[in-house]
DNA sequence: CATCTATATTTAATATTATCTATATAGATC
DNA sequence: GATCTATATAGATAATATTAAATATAGATG
């Protein structure tokens, strides 16, 4: 994919009012989730069942919009046990950014 | 409108790879539209006619996307005779990006 | 191995977006 | 004032996004 389709999809991910929401949640998890018995919350990132409780829309919903962030690579998932984990990737965000406000600013 | 949704808002109004094309044009009118006769590219903005022509969308499509970024205030318009020129709104493009940062970085 | 728990997938309904064609309108110009 | 030009609006359609209910799956645990 080109890279300025790509930026446009990154964006896409991050247009939505609950992705947007959810993104700011687990970039600072310690403020906005409870520890986790399993999984750390900064190093293996959030329990998408706490997403899920937290924004208040159905399972499928939240799977569906946590794929959207993870397909704009703008998180990543691990499994442990049972449980998916989900985790900003800070770098591919300030790339992101940086290569924005080089195309607008 | 809450703020958040604003900034979503915004980012949807950017998450089109033609919107985010338009932007990208506009900002830097000199590099990528010949003079006008009417209007300056810089400081009246650049004519929807000359961004018809050159996203090669029909006129309509543009003047609705044209739309999208003006509700989303991220550019103004003015018209002059039978013209609209759009001019991006740097300080909005930079408040935005300034507001993404303290969230997401 | 039956069951429970967490997540994924399927299906379906609804809403929104992107686009065009056709038409309208507002200002110029002849 | 008839016509031409630039832009806007209306209407139609196809594609995509958002969401939930129902179901499936995979791994734990008793």
């Amino acid at each position: 994919m080109p890279d300025h389709d790509f930026q446009s999809k990154q964006l896409k991910a991050l247009s939505n009012t609950k992705r947007l929401q959810i993104m700011e949640w687990i970039i600072d998890p310690l403020n906005h989730f409870e520890a986790q018995l399993d999984g750390h919350l900064v190093t293996d990132g959030v329990c998408i069942g706490r997403i899920v409780d937290k924004v208040k829309l159905s399972q499928p919903t939240v799977t569906s919009h946590m794929k959207v962030l993870e397909e704009a690579k703008l998180v990543t998932s691990k499994k442990i046990k049972n449980w998916v984990f989900y985790k900003p990737d800070p770098e591919a965000i300030k790339h992101l950014f940086s290569t924005l406000e080089k195309r607008l600013l």
